[in-house]
DNA sequence: ATTATCTATAGATCTATAGATAATGC
DNA sequence: ATTATCTATAGATCTATAGATAATGC
């Protein structure tokens, strides 16, 4: 998904490529403030300082458009968890250093909250995007997740699939609740607090806490 | 919320009520498809078999027939909610009914969740009613929820609040998975399994599964 | 009388294209 | 030559209003 050097298939000039970008970060911003459908082509257009025809040399059409602006997202989010990986963090700790990372530009888990919903309908252009993005992310998490589960301490029924959507779910849920009002809950903490309270007990190995509130008060008592 | 017998200061004729009614059941299910922008009041207005100008004499603006919406799903819910209370149902069980319910209509599903989340822009005409609402589902459910819990048996940091805020949370996230692909989760089922294992352990009264799946096992080995 | 509905239309948008002109790269 | 940008505009929509006509209720 990077930028493809070789010239073959669309050449573009420097210049060229600097207007994509500068097209790129001003359509991200104003689809997440009212998604897809209230941010025109002519208003992104305006805000980067160019005409409309003039952008849509660039992005055919409007669709293109917000699908390079999610692809691009995914990109960079997909750079920052294989550092985390690098690191040598596992699962739970890289899903909630994203989390974490993604919470300080409010703006654009804004974007992904209202995206996602608004692409439910089939007839969205992101819908089969998103459809996709949701069986990916489940299937990795579970695949980083499942070696750290002792299988045997989960109650009946419950699997490593029922234990990551309940991860992603609360991921999600937890972020509108948030977008509504800041300072109603930290998702970063509330998801660091899930882990001490429900995934400590079915980890295989021992588990240091998440959770700055109880570190804290592990720490006082001490 | 409900009609308004004395003819204080809208009176309608039973022709009129009718026709109320019959635009509100139309929007419903022209906003569920595709949000509030990407349904026209021509769209809402042919569908239910009259013009837009007819239409909009019922309503004032599309706007108003949008919070006209929210209002009766909200006006509908508080009687289920309220009916199941009457039967002397727990909170963490009435929370699970309504889910089970709201399930039945996918349509509507759909409808809270796109209108959810494309009214966190502050711009959008259900921002307010939706900010409050969020409000006081926490709120109620605290309170409904709260006398069940034994506070003392919550680890470090975690509140009623915390629970509550993870159950409507997870009842919105999981909608949205659910929403992608109907088969991937089953939110009912999974709330349950999730009563099973995080509120189980931390409420006063002796505890009956609410997971079928659980319960199946159960009598299996019995 | 009052309420419900229709016709007609103003006035904004909005997406996308055609075709011309300017800038850039080899 | 190729790429980037602009002007101009077609063709769809879309919301909302004014004002006329039809239906209904007291």
């Amino acid at each position: 998904m990077s930028e493809q050097t070789n010239g073959k298939a669309t050449r573009r000039s420097p210049r060229g490529e600097a207007a994509r970008k500068a097209i790129l970060q001003s359509a991200t911003r104003m689809f997440s403030q009212g998604g897809f459908n209230s941010a025109s082509i002519a208003d992104i257009a305006k805000d980067v300082g160019m005409t409309q025809a003039g952008m849509l040399h660039h992005f055919p059409s409007k669709a293109a458009l917000l699908l390079a602006v999610l692809l691009e997202r995914e990109a960079r989010n997909e750079i920052e968890t294989e550092a985390e990986r690098a690191k040598g963090f596992d699962g739970l700790t890289v899903f909630l250093h994203t989390l974490r990372n993604n919470d300080r530009t409010p703006a654009l888990v804004q974007l992904m909250t209202v995206l996602a919903a608004e692409s439910i309908p089939d007839t969205h252009p992101a819908h089969e995007w998103f459809e996709e993005r949701y069986e990916t992310v489940v299937k990795v998490t579970i695949d980083h997740v499942a070696p750290m589960v002792d299988v045997k301490s989960l109650p009946p029924g419950v699997t490593v699939e029922t234990l990551v959507r309940w991860l992603v779910g609360l991921a999600d849920g937890l972020r509108v609740q948030w977008l509504y009002d800041q300072s109603s809950v930290s998702r970063e903490e509330s998801l660091a607090q899930f882990y001490d309270t429900v995934m400590r007990p079915v980890l295989k190995e021992p588990y240091r806490s998440y959770s700055w509130v109880a570190n804290l008060r592990q720490e006082a008592s001490q």
